[in-house]
DNA sequence: CATGAATGAGGCTTCATTCAT
DNA sequence: TATGAATGAAGCCTCATTCAT
């Protein structure tokens, strides 16, 4: 019987370790050496579970990827409308979050001149903008736009906000704590939102 | 002179040159002997213009962000309220202003992980919110600034939708001609203006 | 002792696998977990019947020279006087033939500053000589040899012949069918052989 | 002004360090690092002068054949009928003669599971075939050649033969001296020719 | 000033082998 | 007996850098 190893797992502790090297030291830095001194492995585990190590960066922006779509599907399956929360689940807000965003800035730069990189990423975030205008239609649907909003357009501005936000949180995260990220986010939606119904006599915002 | 002239003049081809390799390849693609071939002369330029490769980079950079804000200052030298011109003027517009992002982002990726390249973009990034602010403060001296906006808060939201901005047009070009990125911009600087004078007289630009 | 026939089987099996592996991907493509896929099993089948990968060439050495020469001894045992048959039995004459000649091919690579497989290889090229010289004086003590030859002599030039026939035939089978390599043979021994007996009343065969 | 360095020389420095470590140590055994040794150079040598290490063994295996084909041609460019001699410039008659036979076999090995090199070789056989027949039919022209004899099938036996020579010569060379190699030609030969003119009084051909 | 030959460190990968299960 | 996970050495190659010319 051979040793019992869960491959999934393991795979998994690679990638994981993989996320925190880049984080950390960042694309150049992240050599099969150092991962493996990281996970406290030799090298050849690298070999062992990743067909290159081409396959585990992918691997790898892949996972950090679906860690920040599923916080956010997370969101959205709880109200589908909650486009606040669902652009907030986008977020660098804690030291995990902040972890997967430099790892994702990592790739960026390791993009240019990278076709296939690049066209990974040009088709993400249009796939992001389309998720932003769906929840606004849905808000529309639901009677809760104010008047006058184009969700597409919307869809850009909103994207292309919370993406700034959180670059700008990579940048200089002691500059950026959660609650300035949430108030820039809350901010830029309330005026999307029709006024509250009937009991909202007064003007809604001071 | 003429020496110095003609020194100074060839590491700036060398740089210009080192731009193009980064912007088309990626600093993964950039090497000595890349360069060399794109500025059409030997490996040993590096060695004789520059120290090392390392400082070719840091110049290289440095000649970017030069080049970014001086179009800033420009406008700003104008008009020293010219918010949305000075915001405007940071982004990539052009096919230029694309070039000069797209190394940017070649560099944002290294920097993950460089304790010097991260600090040093986090002191630009805090100038440029900075002046940002000073924009807007001046603005408010000249009484055109609407009533109840916070420069301070603002400048850290118009600084966080520019550099989305940026970013998303550094990935999906097509999806963000100049108009499109100069009409977000109008729209979020348009909430911060006063309304139209109409009392306000005689004129207080030119 | 069912287990040891077991065994014997089993590294017979492996062996065998060799062979095929290494008669078409050479011994550079020869690598214990690929002949691990061939035979299908797990790669510590060779630590468990085979105290190293060199045990296992050495083997599979052995054994292609074994059925080369077992095809030869075996002809002799019918007819030790069979000059032409026992050659032709060297010869790469089938496909099975073919499959151990490349295999032997893929080792005369590997010997060349191999001080031990060379010296093998010299020790049955003498071998194969000393059998052709003495079927020869087989031959000639019945009378069947014609005048002048002699077995030492020829034994060299019959040898390299044959030896040259197979090379020709594994650079080139297409240009090598069986007939012209038995053709060869065949001229080259006839012009050893006594003229026709005419006297020779009784049919010394049979 | 660059350090002057005559590119082609320096490469066949490198090709016939190439050739002394391949026919002493096999193809195995031939490591760059092991090769920039043997050159008294570092292994940064090879890469700068050969794009990769298989382009130095293609030019080492073509350095090998052109050397071995051009003392067939020098042989033919003195007397294009000479066909003892040319077969025999083939054959590994001294010392550089057998380090290239050495080379070649190296190369055999390899060549199993090749495609390229493969076909390369048959490609090889069959124009020293051709050259073979060729030069029997210039004899035959010049009313040398015995009745009778085909150039076609001749041209198989005698580059076989010759093969074959060289190939015991390298499996064991004090076996093989070179009057040995030497007399099994000519005696090979000699039954291809005329017999001589003056004695032969009446025309024996026609 | 400029060249490009040379160096050698270090990257990724492959591989035979060991060993816990 | 058999498995395959793990190791670490060694292979090839790329690269920044140095230096003789």
């Amino acid at each position: 019987m051979p040793k019992i190893v869960d491959h999934a797992l393991r795979r998994a502790e690679v990638i994981d370790g993989a996320c925190d090297l880049i984080a950390s030291q960042g694309i150049a830095g992240f050599t099969v050496r150092e991962l493996a001194r990281a996970v406290d492995a030799s090298t050849g585990v690298v070999s062992h579970y990743f067909r290159s190590k081409q396959e585990l960066l992918t691997l790898t922006y892949d996972a950090v990827n679906d860690r920040i779509r599923s916080r956010v599907e997370a969101c959205l399956a709880l109200d589908s409308t909650d486009i606040e929360g669902s652009l907030a689940a986008m977020l660098p807000q804690d030291a995990a979050g902040l972890r997967d965003w430099r790892v994702l800035f990592a790739y960026w730069g390791a993009s240019v001149g990278d076709e296939l990189l690049s066209g990974e990423q040009q088709r993400r975030a249009r796939l992001a903008r389309k998720r932003i205008r769906r929840t606004l239609e849905l808000l529309g649907e639901a009677d809760r736009l104010a008047a006058g909003v184009d969700p597409s357009a919307e869809a850009y501005r909103l994207l292309a906000l919370t993406q700034g936000i959180a670059t700008q949180t990579v940048f200089d995260p002691p500059s950026w704590p959660a609650w300035r990220q949430r108030r820039l986010l809350s901010e830029a939606v309330a005026g999307l939102l029709a006024p509250r119904p009937a009991l909202v006599r007064s003007s809604h915002r001071r």
